[in-house]
DNA sequence: ATCCCGAGGG
DNA sequence: CCCTCTGGAT
């Protein structure tokens, strides 16, 4: 896709949504770190739902520590994947305090070898937390950058090279939320909602479901 | 490539 | 019922 395109396709998700923010409700580095782990295959809505209980109760990584495994689980275990996740938090908390003074570190390798924490999770931490351009490919972003043509590839890393090359500069900070966004409430993976996309006129996707039924040949339908 | 795995939508 | 949700480890 050329500069110019890609450029308007950002400039419009911008001017809907100028500082788009992440759905996930967090209050410090460390519960979006959590938050984030949470995530992998389930809903922001789903991840809500147990964080308000969970941080209510322990939002640093001693007092996580401190609730146990079951302790732990019990309070996640409306999420999916939670027994893998709840040992993959626990196991980081710990090495939180080991290694960083309990606190969430600013570095990618750093961020990759806490168990549970990926390059899709190290991106969106150093892009949400520390301001760094990053782009973390998600679900959501993975299918956008393919649909739309944007960033075409058949891995996440490939789609992240893409992207940062063809993202523009000025859009690079929030082009992961935007994506995100229109991917959560628009260009959704199984019924797209092309008639009401914003810019459907600059996509690749070839399926422009139309909003109407096809119209009969027949006047079978029409009443008398 | 496969496993993990609950909740919500269609 | 089937599919999807801000993936990661083996």
């Amino acid at each position: 896709m050329n500069a110019e395109k890609s450029h308007e396709i950002f400039a419009r998700l911008c001017t809907v949504n100028p500082n788009p923010r992440t759905e996930l409700v967090y209050r410090t580095p460390f519960e979006l770190l959590i938050a984030v782990m949470l995530s992998a295959q389930a809903t922001d809505k789903s991840v809500n739902q147990a964080t308000a209980r969970l941080f209510a109760r322990a939002n640093t990584p001693e007092a996580i520590l401190a609730l146990g495994e079951d302790g732990l689980k019990a309070h996640i275990r409306t999420i999916g994947l939670f027994n893998t996740k709840a040992r993959n938090i626990l196991r980081t908390c710990a090495l939180l305090i080991e290694r960083h003074g309990g606190a969430v570190p600013r570095d990618r390798a750093a961020l990759e070898a806490l168990p549970g924490v990926g390059r899709k999770t190290a991106n969106v931490i150093l892009n949400t937390v520390f301001g760094e351009p990053t782009m973390a490919v998600d679900t959501h972003i993975f299918r956008l950058a393919n649909r739309t043509g944007l960033a075409p590839g058949k891995t996440p890393a490939a789609v992240e090279q893409g992207l940062l090359n063809q993202v523009p500069r000025e859009f690079q900070r929030n082009a992961h939320h935007w994506l995100i966004l229109h991917g959560r409430y628009v260009c959704t993976a199984r019924k797209p909602r092309c008639p009401e996309c914003l810019i459907a006129d600059l996509c690749e996707y070839p399926d422009k479901t139309p909003p109407h039924p096809a119209p009969s040949n027949t006047l079978d339908h029409v009443q008398h």
